[in-house]
DNA sequence: ATCAATGCAAAGGTTTTGCAAAAAT
DNA sequence: ATTTTTGCAAAACCTTTGCATTGAT
């Protein structure tokens, strides 16, 4: 079960654990492919605990990133998003982004593209990569939609 | 001239030419393939125009990056920064970024390798790509060398 | 019993904003 | 003369930290 590999993980560490830790765990786990900024963790968190505090979140979603049960990211809109990634389900390497510059929302998507990319920054300037992160910017569908009756309209 | 250019850019954006406008494209424009943050270029003004107030750097910037003169990234270290880019060097749409995670230096390379993969997202998922953000997590060559100098210290 | 984790409030850092004075058109 | 821009200070914002209390081992 999920939840005891995780137990296992924090006292591994010599962490303890708590139920705030295993409350943020859960709120993660349940939404995979999300991106829950911090204040969307507390109030969700809060549901179940409500005298939780946000510093706690922050906290532990740092635990979390230590641990890679989580991947922080950002799309440059003022607050870091925490996402279920690293040891779950192994996209770790090659899970990317597009994020609609209409809407907002953001979409996922696996590819393993960069492979060759990386070899050749490998040889040509002696860098060894170890992660990467690939960002789309533009129009998702039905913002494409949306802008093209925007345009009949006029 | 380069200057010239830009003044007609801000006339035609219905903008005023100040003296701190053109200093900060100045600070930008000698500087290619630099990052700059705000601070960094406040410093650098400071030099020439001492009363400058960051204020004015800040929402030059964005003035800078809304004409497309220059580009904001962030490299997640709690700072926005700004590069020369844009209609500059035609690299706007190819232009990457490595960043090592032990100095923290960041080196910039370019490359087209992503047209099939943004060929392939608008195929799939009906995101219409405008504009894409790549970076390498990894260890550049000076710092693979003192680490394997630590490692054989050992 | 010991040591880590929590909650609260305060502080931290970057970036934004309000407003009167200054500068550009 | 009008309208934008500036500089300053204060505010806003997300995030981190200090510390006494609570909770886990």
């Amino acid at each position: 079960m999920e939840q005891e590999v995780f137990k296992d993980m924090l006292r591994k560490k010599g962490l303890k654990v708590t139920n705030q830790r295993m409350l943020v765990l859960e709120i993660m786990a349940e939404r995979p492919g999300e991106h829950l900024t911090a204040e969307d963790i507390y109030d969700l968190a809060k549901k179940k605990c409500p005298e939780i505090g946000l510093a706690t979140i922050y906290r532990t979603v740092q635990v979390l990133v230590d641990l890679s049960v989580i991947d922080k990211v950002s799309f440059d809109d003022g607050f870091a998003r925490y996402e279920l990634g690293g040891l779950e389900s192994e996209s770790r390497h090659h899970h990317h982004h597009a994020i609609c510059s209409r809407c907002g929302r953001v979409f996922s998507f696996e590819g393993d593209l960069l492979d060759t990319l990386e070899q050749a920054i490998s040889d040509t300037m002696g860098f060894k990569v170890t992660d990467h992160e690939v960002k789309l910017y533009g129009y998702c569908r039905d913002c494409q939609k949306i802008m093209e009756e925007e345009q009949d309209g006029k």
